[in-house]
DNA sequence: GTACATTTGGAACGACTATTCCAAACAAAA
DNA sequence: TTTTGTTTGGAATAGTCGTTCCAAATGTAC
């Protein structure tokens, strides 16, 4: 029987996964990424694959944590419009507790590589339709029970809301302001009338 | 006396700043730049200084010519209140022409060295202030002229106009669709009443 | 304890990185 | 035409890049 593998996979694609998020993916090197995980270079390439495959993992870990997080904010309410607003509450004080200045990984990977990495293309366009139906989804069950109105369609509200999300990454990322972010989230769900 | 500089200082940086543009900083070298614009390594480094003072000029050179055309597109009007729907419309007509889906060079950066690079991150966020500080200037006129109520401040919806610019960008990289951009400007602007 | 299958550390690889250096090319002034 | 000051091409540098390789280490089954 082979020898155990001895380190802790999510462990490892946690540690990857920040590194990523920091200094994005041509920022970081091999090198890098021993160092902060703790393994050799054999034991990576062995494990992992090589520096992309390596990336892809960490992009779908990262996926699936901040899934899970926002879910976990919204999970106290059955308001659908409730959801929305807790949501972007939460995607504020996200932000803000960003000290780094890291931004979403998402979103900077979608700026660094979705026009040169067709892998990342259709990673990013995946994820874009998965957030874009959630917010649809809300925004449709709110007017089905009268929470909002019906003077545009859940599909352009939905894009509205993600393209809000998106603009409060960049937004937050040149200048953390609480006021400023409280004051877009104010005024872009005002449309939730 | 010298000889005198054989090339053109701004097709060099043309050059330049569409390689940064669609590659990334860190994903272009060098060598790139050198291919891209003609000239050798020498005169590139004697003429513009080293890889991050050549990034520098492109990013200026980038801002002053995004300005300009941007000026040019809302000229035409001297009502604030179709100026911003222009800067919209125009916008968006700039996102859908950019087959390379490379995005815009400043968000591109923001996402890739903000929280690396400090001279980069006082260059975003001077750049974010004064974007956002145009489009407060044309809400304040707006007011001023009936054009849109006061519900909220100038400087509240000027923030969400330029988060819902950014939110655009990043929208139009990942899925570059005519009608989910027009419904999301359809929705954003919707507050302007 | 021995055999086996896998992981591990570290050396090694060639290619590429940003940058420097120098001699040759060159245009204008003397 | 000679001198002068700068630009130019290309070689050279030292370092880093992603990746591969191999011998040693190691845990399990017999």
């Amino acid at each position: 029987m082979p020898k155990e593998v001895l380190f802790n996979e999510a462990m490892v694609l946690q540690k990857a996964t920040g590194l990523f998020w920091h200094k994005g993916y041509n920022g970081t090197s091999m090198d890098d990424l021993t160092k902060a995980t703790g393994l050799s270079r054999s034991s990576l390439y062995n494990s992992f694959g090589d520096k992309h495959s390596l990336f892809m993992r960490c992009l779908n870990y990262y996926l699936s944590d901040q899934e899970k997080s926002l879910m976990q904010a919204v999970g106290g309410t059955a308001s659908p419009l409730k959801k929305i607003k807790i949501a972007f509450k939460y995607m504020v004080d996200v932000i803000l507790r960003d000290e780094k200045r890291d931004g979403c990984l998402m979103i900077n990977t979608t700026t660094e590589l979705c026009n040169v990495d067709e892998e990342i293309g259709t990673l990013v366009l995946k994820n874009t339709d998965a957030m874009e139906h959630l917010f649809q989804q809300w925004v449709k069950e709110a007017q089905q029970q009268g929470e909002i109105g019906k003077t545009f369609s859940a599909q352009a509200i939905g894009k509205h809301l993600l393209n809000t999300y998106s603009g409060l990454r960049i937004s937050g990322q040149a200048k953390p302001d609480k006021k400023s972010l409280d004051d877009i989230v104010k005024v872009a769900l005002s449309v939730l009338v």
